[in-house]
RNA sequence: GUGGAUGUAGCUCAGCUGGUUAGAGUAUCGGUUUGUGGUUCCGAGGGUCGUGGGUUCGAGUCCCAUCUUCCACCCCA
């Protein structure tokens, strides 16, 4: 027999390791209830047809289809064999009828025009579920891995940007993530560029190009933007960007002298304007808000701000993402509502807070207090224990008669803070040993006051 | 999807130019005289050397394929 493993990319979780992850859900989860987020859940998977042609060409490869099952699939494979040119996802079109969710953002645009006369607009909501990437794994990547996302749905207001900035700063300030950086840009601003250099039309293209800046230098990208078959002239206008600098005011008015010949441009700008000075004037608790002109990411459906928050100085790439789209609910039939959200990368904070050994030692997540067996009769332990458990305590007895090393060796390799030696003695006394396995003092107790000692230190 | 590296006990690794029953540390289990852990000492179990082929008298060690993990690109959380 081969042993035992799992698909590429997804991981099994112990019970150390769910403490953790929880640590990251309760924090993130808390923060977007204070914010006025209420809680949905979608299916794993959508239908095919829903997920596709929504996170661009390269998006429709990662998206894992379901393959058709019985009859259907007999029928689907005829199909395909009795067809001619077929591309691959034509094929897979005809072979799946379903997919696993890519990510919340379009089953959450699904929802909301399925459910439109049920939704009290504008809708906040939030929602942490996992998604699933047939992509090639690495590190912080995964193929399945969970999403934290908070999305407002039926409002224009720029209220909800500045809010987005502020939640982001919370969270990863509870969770004492350092150096973080909120990179903001505005796909009018993208646009605009677009437009002054005569390339609207390219937009994928130029910025794509230019969102490597950082990565490979200016140089890089003028030849990139050469071999994408951008011309000269545009090159020339495209360039000052590069080098951009001072102030987040001195690169906004910079910016406003580069974009001036274009509206929707200067719309964009004109946006994040408002955004920074509101943020500026409210202040934030650890996070620094930078503007980033290269910003582009890859999802199409954003029409206004664009988030992305990266941590200095971690092997990581970016944590949480979002924006705002302006028609993702238009494409299943619901016009003229706007959208903005953002989401958290749970498994890459996780990865963040390992690397920088962040997280905090879970004590008390589990038992509190271990009663040893002596090989009595356990039937006269079930009220004590009973008794202990209605006061809060999170007892559990040795199941078994085994030597009294082995008992302590249980609870010392399960973080147990107390154990209390228990016998017929004892309770008919009652008078119980207690013992703290932190300081390996012991002392003999009644019943109420064990209760207070314990109540008292954990 | 493209290119590169990797894979030996649960975990971290050793194993020289192919040569007899594959090792260490750590973890696990048991013992150290039967009601006390995290430290000592003794002992045990556990590996078809990722998997499948091939070369060879003989392969953990060479060749091919495949899978995993990691890195870069692509893209992204």
């Amino acid at each position: 027999m081969a042993k035992p493993s799992i698909p590429k990319g997804t991981r099994d979780f112990s019970p150390s390791e769910i403490l953790k992850r929880n640590y990251i859900f309760d924090t993130i989860k808390s923060s977007f209830i204070r914010f006025g987020f209420l809680p949905i859940e979608t299916p794993s998977m959508e239908k095919l047809e829903t997920l596709t042609g929504k996170y661009g060409e390269e998006g429709d490869n990662l998206i894992f289809k379901i393959l058709n099952r019985g009859a259907k699939l007999d029928k689907a494979v005829r199909k395909v064999e009795e067809t001619e040119n077929l591309t691959q996802g034509k094929i897979e079109h005809i072979l799946c009828a379903e997919a696993l969710r890519y990510d919340l953002t379009v089953p959450f645009a699904r929802y909301v025009v399925q459910h439109q006369n049920d939704i009290a607009f504008p809708f906040k909501r939030f929602q942490i579920q996992p998604v699933w990437r047939a992509d090639r794994p690495q590190k912080g990547r995964y193929r399945e891995f969970y999403q934290c996302d908070a999305d407002v749905i039926g409002s224009n207001a720029l209220l909800h940007e500045i809010e987005f900035i502020q939640l982001f700063d919370e969270v990863l300030s509870n969770l004492h993530i350092p150096k973080v950086v909120i990179k903001v840009n505005n796909r009018k601003i993208l646009s605009g560029i677009a437009e002054i250099t005569g390339e609207s039309e390219r937009i994928i293209d130029i910025t794509t190009a230019i969102d490597k800046l950082d990565k490979i230098g200016a140089e890089k990208v003028v030849e990139e933007l050469i071999q994408r078959g951008i011309g000269d002239d545009a090159i020339d206008i495209i360039k000052p960007l590069f080098d951009l600098n001072g102030s987040l005011q001195e690169i906004l008015t910079e910016m406003k002298t580069i974009l001036s010949g274009s509206e929707i441009g200067l719309k964009g700008i004109e946006e994040l304007e408002f955004v920074f000075n509101a943020v500026e004037k409210i202040g934030l608790r650890t996070a620094r808000v930078e503007f980033d002109v290269t910003l582009a990411r890859g999802l199409n459906y954003y029409t206004g701000a664009i988030f992305e928050v990266k941590v200095e100085g971690v092997s990581i790439g970016s944590i949480c993402g979002g924006g705002r789209y302006d028609d993702l609910t238009g494409i299943f039939g619901l016009k003229n509502i706007s959208g903005v959200g953002i989401s958290f990368g749970a498994d890459r904070i996780y990865d963040v807070l390992e690397e920088l050994n962040l997280f905090p030692t879970f004590k008390n997540a589990s038992t509190q207090l271990l009663i040893t067996n002596f090989g009595d009769d356990v039937v006269q332990f079930l009220p004590l224990i009973k008794q202990l458990r209605d006061a809060g305590i999170n007892t559990e007895y040795y199941p078994d008669k085994v030597k009294l090393q082995k008992q302590m060796k249980y609870a010392d390799a399960k973080a147990i803070p107390f154990v209390l030696f228990a016998g017929e003695d004892e309770i008919k006394n009652n008078t119980y040993r207690l013992k703290n396995m932190d300081t390996g003092a012991q002392t003999d107790l009644s019943f109420d006051e064990m209760i207070n000692t314990l109540k008292a230190n954990i």
